[in-house]
DNA sequence: AATGAATGAGCGTTCATTCAT
DNA sequence: AATGAATGAACGCTCATTCAT
């Protein structure tokens, strides 16, 4: 069985368990039934990953490697704009990215709940979904510690840019943009989410006009000093 | 046993839930060991409440309770200030709310999750961490669904108050200037919480600073045709 | 329930894995099957012992226990004779309650075993047939400790008794006595056991006057110099 | 691939799987393991041997081999000696066999179990690590049966031989001697080693004076009528 | 009301064995 | 002969829930 074939196989227990994992919660899925809808044996999921915790670590690695390739190829195609644009093409694209593959968004929120919870030794309040113990233990949880920088620095990057060429005129650190900026889009995937995505209108508030005025906020943060 | 007695008990049972739930996240929290901390047997648990969902349902109820009462001082507080200020002064109230006590705001937003997944059948996206089955059932529940609207209604009440009284001039509909506010605050303490709380400064970015910085924008957005 | 009904249960639990664990073999018995022959539920198994391995502990423990009571028996009953007929007694006594539960003399050996293992940190020709972490967390196996040289003190005092009365007239030392009467019963066990025990003859040895040859020669071990 | 290169290759399994056996006890071990430490791959495994129990069936069978092989030098090479001094050659062989390759000792000590198992019928006392019904298909469990009586035959001709000569004064059957020696060995070395080998000396017994001291012990058993 | 012993379905994981290549 | 991916039965253990007292 050729590398190809493999990372094939490995991909189609990834999405299995992305549907599992993401349609009954981590915790209500069980490993037979992500085999099952892999069409494999319970068996070969232990084959190709270490346990259930590592299983989820993948699936928030792809959610990472999506993000950034995604964001570098925003950032290419609009290589000659400004820093402004860029920003908001960034926040574009993650907006979309993540009411697309909502999993995506929640793996690497629950990882970030993950890495703090190991930051601090403290267990207090500890809601992370997973057992410790066994995340730390994951090679993919290993592999993520490796990129899971990239996404924030790459907008900062283009924060930086913006300032330079004075599409950016907020004065506020660049982080503190970074951070203002991603708690508005993280705020609004919650919130659409919780309000039932793009078919429903609770509050009467329809979610593109909404997404659009946010926008439009988001612009105004970063033009104005 | 008198009726105070069964409340006291029962709010003993809560507390300690609440504690257990939190500390260890829902699904690796023992109802043993919530017995233990309310210094009660395990199977009394199940005298004051049906389920181990019910038990989350309890403290979600309990969570609304303080939102909506901690809303109402608030409100009466500020009785005759502009509608504006009651907005701003409510989404205070609140971001402190839920730095102090995370889990009622975590309870709450899986609340929010659990009606979403309810209202639509669909299954596609559901990460809430309860069982769907055992939490309807719960008599909890129930009661929440009478409650759930209050708090939104009164920020919208003071929103549509401050745009009658002039201090509010955002020309959106009030709803949209409610999720749009609500989505900065829920953005702020997901990623506040992320970045390890109060005590560290991730990013290099200071929570204090931050959050003023917030509601600057926020009053922006209240003022600003 | 009262202490003693559970103290009967525990038994109860005790006898079952007895009969199981060493009619397969520790590994092949199943903790559903010894639920079973107790006639109570996996679960509650899990109530009353830690582990599978906790189990056998209590095995042991209650191995030990038997060892040293007859051993007691033993001493007690003939006070006044001389330390040699003592030893000879306690070796007669050994023999016996070997024979008649062979898998406490078993299970005796395997914590030597263990013991022996865990004091040298060495994995190597680790023969034991148990998960040496687990075993050490077992509650039974503290136990054993406190007990365990009880036995072998018990047959050393008879030795020195001997020598002090002149009935023991070898002149080696009370330790190497001991070892070398051990070895002989261990062996003489070990080989009936694998020759199919009292009833039948392999080699045409009949069992009985084996025995009798052997412990003339422990008798002629003690008496000559 | 001829003859030899097979054999080569059946070799270096059973050496890996002694090693791997031995240290970690057979439930413990996992094929897996005896494959990479015969740089081969498992499924090749059970191209030359049929199971895991096969496997150990074949290590014991080398066992049974060395051990006949070592009596037969032995005897071969002190031909004209008297039959006591064969007799106690050949225990001193045994006995220093059973030190070097302990594991070797155990192997036939299980098989002796094993026989006597399926022998009787009957599964009292059956403390055996193996799973009767695929051993007993195991070609090599077939194998040892057509040599398990060659070393006792072996040392029982040393007797006559000796009771023939005169060097062997005890009156006993000539099978009475073989077990008694042997048990004494069997003891020796199942104590010794749970005392923890050549290394330490529990119970401050030193392991060379008592083997010599044993030895003296079995010149006294078969000179003494 | 209260206890805590008892239940039993359920789950993640292991690993000897098989089989397509 | 040889590989190693694939299988699936098996098992120890957990824990929400029930129930006899």
């Amino acid at each position: 069985m050729g590398v190809l074939e493999r990372q094939e196989k490995e991909q189609a227990i990834i999405r299995a368990a992305e549907e599992v994992f993401f349609s009954k919660g981590f915790y209500n899925a069980k490993m037979e039934e992500v085999a099952a809808k892999a069409g494999l044996s319970k068996g070969l999921l232990y084959f190709y990953f270490n346990s259930k915790d590592d299983l989820l670590m993948a699936i928030t690695y792809k959610a990472f490697e999506r993000i950034i390739s995604t964001y570098q190829k925003v950032l290419s195609s609009i290589q000659y704009k400004t820093g402004k644009e860029k920003v908001l093409a960034i926040m574009q694209a993650y907006t979309e990215f993540s009411q697309k593959y909502f999993y995506y968004h929640e793996a690497i929120l629950n990882y970030m709940s993950i890495v703090r919870l190991s930051l601090e030794q403290e267990k207090k309040g500890a809601t992370g979904i997973l057992n410790m113990e066994t995340t730390k233990q994951s090679p993919y949880y290993q592999k993520i510690k490796s990129i899971h920088n990239k996404p924030v620095s790459l907008v900062i990057g283009a924060i930086k840019e913006g300032v330079q060429d004075g599409s950016i005129r907020n004065r506020q650190k660049p982080q503190m943009i970074y951070v203002t900026l991603w708690a508005i889009i993280i705020g609004y995937v919650k919130l659409n989410i919780s309000m039932g995505g793009q078919d429903t209108t609770i509050y009467h508030v329809n979610p593109d006009k909404w997404q659009a005025y946010l926008f439009q906020i988001a612009d105004h943060i970063l033009s104005t000093p």
